[in-house]
DNA sequence: TATATAGTTAAGTATTTGCTTAAATACTTT
DNA sequence: AAAGTATTTAAGCAAATACTTAACTATATA
């Protein structure tokens, strides 16, 4: 009969596992949240245009189309991913769609436009 | 005849635009390798993994799998893409083998550490 | 030497992702 | 009203992801 998944190592230290799982579980809602805000920068594309964000102010989908050098309804659809992670915003003027960065939520991508300039060279 | 996938609008500044596209360029190296890293990050599981490293310092991949309530070859196989990523380092000891992560490469996730531990009631 | 332990590797699979093209929507201008 | 522009939505698909189970490797111990 095999016992559960668990270790079954001698020298594992039990009290020390339990106070590791309980600390996950303490900081278990805000891990949740932060991986789905790193995953959405953790794209390539989706860095791109938030660096352009950031650097910009706003651009509409056509402008990001044109720099990134994909389609619209490519860039449209990683838009979309960043504005349901409520780290973009839109405006519209006319039929023109304008997204910018959500000022509220720049604490964890803040640092990250900083290590971009800090090892880029300006143009 | 169509014209090319550039963008047709009146107002478009494509002076600014190619300004754009320039500091992309520049920031092209940076920001791929910046996404890469978030990318592994951007895990729940992983970024878990890492937070757990961060506190205790080194755990072998028993441990982990206890803690986190996973089995070992889903731990081992996260635990390797981090380590492919140059994020953090294992050290065998005996059969048992302990990760860690990498200080050299810790520029990028230190801040979320403390991002997280801020919002985290301590255990 | 045989058996158990700690871990990795391999193969298979369901799900998610990031595009593509085509069609739909919503404004603007003629 | 008709045609054009900016954008989104929908459907489809190839590739990537994160597991699963089974098999393998390496070290320790009886």
């Amino acid at each position: 009969m095999k016992e559960d998944k668990t270790c079954i190592r001698v020298y594992a230290d039990r009290k020390r596992l339990q106070l590791c799982a309980e600390k996950l579980n303490s900081a278990g809602t805000i891990i949740q949240a932060l991986s789905q805000v790193l995953s959405l920068a953790g794209s390539e594309t989706r860095l791109k245009i938030l660096y352009l964000l950031e650097e910009e102010g706003e651009l509409c989908v056509c402008d990001l189309s044109d720099v990134l050098q994909m389609t619209m309804p490519a860039v449209s659809q990683q838009l979309r991913k960043l504005k349901d992670g409520s780290i973009i915003q839109s405006k519209k003027v006319g039929q023109t769609i304008f997204y910018s960065l959500r000022q509220e939520r720049l604490e964890i991508i803040k640092p990250l436009f900083q290590h971009i300039n800090s090892k880029t060279v300006k143009v």
